[in-house]
DNA sequence: AATGAACCTAAACCAACGTATGATCATGCC
DNA sequence: GGCATGATCATACGTTGGTTTAGGTTCATT
């Protein structure tokens, strides 16, 4: 096969399809067997020969995973998954060598790896890693959208509603609050009242549990 | 940071003392070279022969962790993983194997351990991965206590109060629950009253977040 | 100069919360 | 029987929360 570079699949519709496996392997044949291997359950493939042309393409918006050699061309995939987590890139990683040894392996995992697989392994064992990993990027996914969401609703306050959030998820009342910031009681409600709708909270318990999801309003260990 | 406990392990207090280090190796020099170097660096240790050695004495209870050799007379060190976490220890483990191989690591890091050092390994990286395992413990350890605390607490309650806190910590009003649980407005009140005392809460986010700790009364996940 | 956004406050009002006080009833225990 | 506990309800009172209406300021943008 001569197709050396990304193999965009059939489907025109990159946008929302589904999970992508990108492949990252300095072994042609690899790279393809691979291929045909994730392509024949189903899955969109995307290959690569290097660490670098990996990052060429704009991963990180795309749900999947990464099926990473460790010996590449230039860096090491151990520094590379460094590299992409420092960047942001937190899709899960799949690692495979031939000659590989224990600390690598330990390494990794302890990295964040979702599997180390010494060739040659079993093409279940394969296909295994990666369901787990595109059901970790899943959930990774919804996760982050779910905070991503609180997260400009809390922007979309003034910051004065920001402040008096805090100090109500911090279990004050409004007059406390109102001392807190040298207000008058009316104030804060008005602000409290305004930073309910705004953040869609029905009840102070929905705030609360907003204002943990985004680590604001707990000061102090509760007692005891 | 070594807590310079001293290492009195003969002593029948070991109530409260310090981290143990619990080494399981059936090869009774590395056991007691290990015992020597944990010791130089003022932890307490106990060398055990074989896994049933190990649990016959009674761990889980004492702050640690475990460093276990992958092959044991008997069971092997993996599936002794799996049934310590199965009987409820969850002391982290930090394996160390002269004849390992990729996959015995990998399953030993996916199912939780510290780390996995193949012999022969550096002093420093042995003492390096206990001390993480013991930082580990530790951490466990005081989380468990604090949820503990909050669930005697919860157990503390009567029945009935138990309900009320499920619904007020879902964010319903006085007057719903009372009509959920076919009460009138103002028992809910008493029971309300009676529970914030018994729970600690100084206020209704204190309760929230208590009961969040708790798993309970999030019935759905918050809209948008 | 005008507009709008963010901020602040007040008066008035109603709903919700919280805590007494006092009482009834059932259960289980000594 | 006597006792404690849990559960229930009522009346009453005071506090806290929340909205509405109706103002006011400052500041940056238009």
């Amino acid at each position: 096969m001569g197709m050396t570079l990304t193999s965009r699949d059939t489907s025109p519709a990159a946008s929302q399809s589904g999970p992508v496996v990108f492949v990252v392997d300095d072994d042609a044949s690899v790279r393809e067997a691979l291929g045909a291997l994730f392509r024949s359950i189903g899955l969109a493939v995307r290959l690569f020969g290097s660490a670098l042309e990996f990052l060429q393409g704009k991963p990180g918006e795309t749900p999947g995973c990464i099926v990473l050699d460790v010996r590449l061309p230039g860096v090491s995939g151990l520094d590379f998954q460094t590299q992409l987590s420092a960047l942001g890139i937190h899709l899960p990683i799949i690692f495979m060598t031939g000659h590989g040894d224990i600390p690598m392996s330990v390494r990794a995992m302890k990295a964040g790896a979702i599997d180390f697989l010494a060739k040659p392994f079993r093409e279940q064992d394969m296909l295994d890693a990666v369901a787990a990993a595109i059901e970790c990027d899943g959930r990774r996914r919804r996760d982050l959208e779910a905070i991503s969401n609180l997260r400009s609703h809390f922007a979309s306050l003034t910051p004065r509603e920001q402040e008096v959030l805090t100090h109500v998820t911090s279990g004050l009342m409004n007059k406390q609050i109102a001392a807190a910031l040298g207000l008058s009681e009316i104030t804060v409600k008005i602000h409290r009242g305004n930073l309910m709708r705004k953040m869609g909270a029905r009840s102070l318990a929905d705030l609360v549990r907003q204002a943990e999801a985004l680590g604001v309003g707990t000061p102090l260990e509760m007692a005891r």
